[in-house]
RNA sequence: GCGGGCGUGAUGGAAUGGUAGACAUACCAGACUUAAAAUCUGUUGGGCCUUGUGCCCGUGUGGGUUCGAGUCCCACCGCCCGCACCA
């Protein structure tokens, strides 16, 4: 968690997502001592300071106390029954209603010995959170408010507002920790203070006393290791008759998925894992004793390869794991990109193996954090097509009065692929039948519902230098980008326009002179300098519409050979990163030395970038009145002439001198009237 | 409930606090054609009239900071995403 604080370089989400996957508290853990002298009750608490409004000890349906009382009560085991019916949806826990059954067991307030609270088993409290059991505090918490007012149980105030003495009605009072509020009785002798101090008071006071620990919890899930499954990596331990569960000797290692070598060793074709069935994959010595055993036959998680396969590229033919001098040498990842979907199970797996594997010595230091940068790219969407058709029982009674009875029994949804469909003035009929069917814009790829796009058909139809293009071109990578038929025929139709440009330019005449050479080339450098900001930035979109710019530039100067060979052969190497297979084409075309990959990056001359005369836009208060045009190098004083002279600004002015006038060069002219 | 993000033409989207709508799609018009497709050229944020190198409005809504706000700040509305009875 306090390596994410690093990792400047990736976006501030990601790092929130996975903070937040950790789930990391600091709380006080102290035991409710029974009246009946049974074992205490351990509750965890980050809320240590509102003890003084304690109501009630509840304790989950899956505590162990429920668990007992539930084989001697039947009332109690009807309850947690009950409890454990209720959904597991989201929807379902958040409009479930709190229940609870008060266990008759009463504790004792750990500040105050004769007061006493009942312990009731809650519906809404998590055995696998903290210790399965809380105490609850109504006044400062608005669910145990909620049970507290459904079960008529007492709502004490442990603090109020400073200027508000008013006791909790329905609403519970949960100011932020960091603002002072007013204690009613604070043991620890705090009269006013924020729930932040008040919280680290409570728990030194708790440990002081010997009643209570600070602790820290997480909420991060286990990561289950094992599946049922043949793809995967074996898990390396056998289990033996009478060693029981041995790991594998190291030498032995890796252990290898049984390949299928007569087609009927691996069998998909009935459900369960192939290599139960495997006549002989199973069958090994045990690592221990040498007796015949048999392998584990459960594989790891895919998870597992993708959390380390980068360290493994390093050194792809060591004998080891990696080889630490290459793994020093290649190591970090510089640039990761990625979907958001793998922003906490992936990277967060990917950074304990790193950690792990730096311990065992194959890793360096310098890879505990694998990836240095990240970048979370959007999916390809398509529009849905679907009809929906409503399916009546077959008993359906037409006529009958009741309009009930002629409900439909469900409704049956029909997909259809995008060429199925025609679209008309925004909306989508089928071609055959002509009926309309509805469109869902912009949805995630889906097999199911036949919005996917086979990449294949499109490098079939217009190549892979076109798909790359349209997918670039369109939206900012991050972003989601819909994919439209009219997509990427925009793109082929432009790309189709540049390689006859190129093969104009490759048929002019040698040496053949023309007009506006330095402003195609002047074009040719700014082109140079947006395309490279917009690649090193991820703004590929942005490049790529500064290219279909100075394309058309090119297409429409009338400059002479040389100058339009030099801006082609440029734009094949600006292009080339999303369209190389075109650019090599029109760099052998025009005669480029060697391969375009290898060919360096151009630079755009400084001197070129800078006009020798600029059009500045006049403000008068704010508003764009006029443009001067004047050398570039003027200074802000000539400007200002130039500006005050100017007819509208004349006119604005009415003969008075302006307030102020401000001049950024290059950029504007404001007048303040 | 908690946390994060985003709202710009018909559409995808440009825009270091400095001419909003680059570039593309779609639409419309024109050229070429017997015709269509392809290709090329041009128009297109909205409104108004006096048709001009014209005026007014315009980046979800309302306020604020600033000479100047799509951009920064505050509040609200809407949409999207993540987590979620987490004590």
């Amino acid at each position: 968690m306090s390596g994410l604080d690093g990792l400047d370089n990736w976006s501030a989400k990601v790092r929130l997502m996975q903070e937040n996957w950790i789930g990391k508290s600091r709380g006080l853990q102290f035991g409710f001592e029974r009246c009946d002298g049974g074992e205490a009750i351990e509750v965890y608490t980050t809320r240590p300071d509102t003890l003084m409004g304690a109501s009630f000890v509840g304790i989950s349906p899956d505590h162990p106390i429920a668990k007992e009382l539930e084989k001697s009560s039947p009332e109690v085991a009807a309850f947690v029954a009950e409890c454990r019916k209720g959904g597991t949806t989201e929807e379902a826990i958040e409009t479930a209603e709190k229940l609870g059954y008060d266990t008759g067991i009463r504790v004792k307030h750990p500040l105050n010995p004769d007061w006493e609270l009942p312990v009731w088993i809650a519906n809404f409290i998590l055995m696998d959170y903290g210790t399965g059991a809380i105490f609850a505090c109504p006044a400062h918490d608005q669910r145990d408010l909620d049970f507290c007012r459904k079960y008529d149980l007492p709502v004490l105030n442990a603090f109020f507002m400073p200027d508000d003495a008013a006791p909790v009605a329905n609403e519970a009072l949960v100011p932020a920790k960091s603002e002072k509020v007013r204690w009613v009785d604070h043991f620890a002798g705090l009269t006013e203070a924020t729930g932040e101090e008040a919280i680290n008071a409570t728990v030194d006071f708790a440990e002081q006393a010997g009643w209570g620990e600070g602790v820290t919890k997480f909420r991060l899930r286990d990561w289950g290791l094992s599946r049922q499954r043949y793809w995967g990596c074996p898990i390396p331990v056998v289990h033996c008759a009478d060693c029981g569960v041995v790991p594998e000797k190291k030498e032995n290692l890796p252990i290898a998925l049984p390949y299928d070598e007569d087609g009927k060793a691996i069998d998909f074709s009935v459900p369960g894992n192939p290599l139960d069935r495997h006549p002989s994959w199973r069958n090994c010595a045990s690592p221990a004793c040498g007796k015949p055993a048999q392998r584990e036959t459960d594989t790891m998680d895919t998870f597992v390869d993708s959390s380390w396969y980068f360290a493994r590229f390093t050194a792809p033919h060591a004998e080891t794991p990696t080889d630490l001098e290459e793994a020093a040498y290649w190591m970090n990842v510089d640039q990761y990109i990625g979907g958001v979907e793998h922003a906490i199970l992936h990277l967060l797996y990917s950074r304990f193996f790193a950690r792990a594997m730096n311990i065992c010595g194959h890793l360096p230091d310098s890879a505990k954090e694998p990836f240095d940068a990240l970048f979370t790219q959007g999916m390809v969407t398509h529009a849905i097509y679907k009809s929906t058709e409503n399916v009546f029982h077959k008993d359906t009674d037409w006529n009958s009065n009741d309009s009930n009875a002629r409900l439909p029994a469900y409704s049956k949804s029909t997909y259809y692929y995008p060429e199925e469909v025609e679209l008309r003035d925004g909306r989508a009929f089928l071609k055959e039948g002509g009926a309309e069917v509805t469109v869902i814009p912009s949805a995630k790829m889906s097999k199911s519902k036949n919005n996917v796009v086979d990449p294949l058909s499109i490098i079939s139809a217009y190549g892979a230098d076109t798909a790359r293009w349209f997918v670039l071109s369109d939206s900012p990578p991050e972003r989601h980008g819909e994919w439209t038929a009219s997509g990427p025929e925009a793109a082929y139709k432009h790309l189709n326009r540049v390689w006859k440009l190129c093969d104009k330019i490759a048929a002019m005449e040698p040496g053949a002179a023309g007009q506006g050479d330095e402003e195609l080339l002047r074009e040719m450098h700014k082109a140079i300098r947006d395309v490279t900001l917009g690649v090193e930035s991820f703004g590929f979109n942005a490049s790529i519409a500064r290219l279909y710019a100075f394309t058309n530039a090119l297409a429409k100067s009338k400059a002479g050979q040389a100058a339009q060979k030099q801006a082609i052969m440029v734009l094949a190497q600006l292009m080339s990163p999303m369209t190389p297979h075109l650019s090599e084409d029109i760099w052998a075309h025009q005669g480029g030395t060697g391969l375009i990959t290898t060919a360096p990056w151009p630079v755009a001359d400084e001197a070129m970038l800078v006009e020798a005369s600029v059009t500045l836009p006049i403000q008068i208060n704010g508003k764009r009145l006029g443009e001067i045009t004047g050398a570039a190098d003027l200074d802000k004083a000539e400007v200002e002439k130039l500006a005050l002279a100017h007819e509208a600004v004349q006119k604005a002015l009415n003969g008075g001198a302006p307030k102020k006038v401000i001049v950024v060069p290059g950029r504007i002219v404001n007048v303040v009237a």
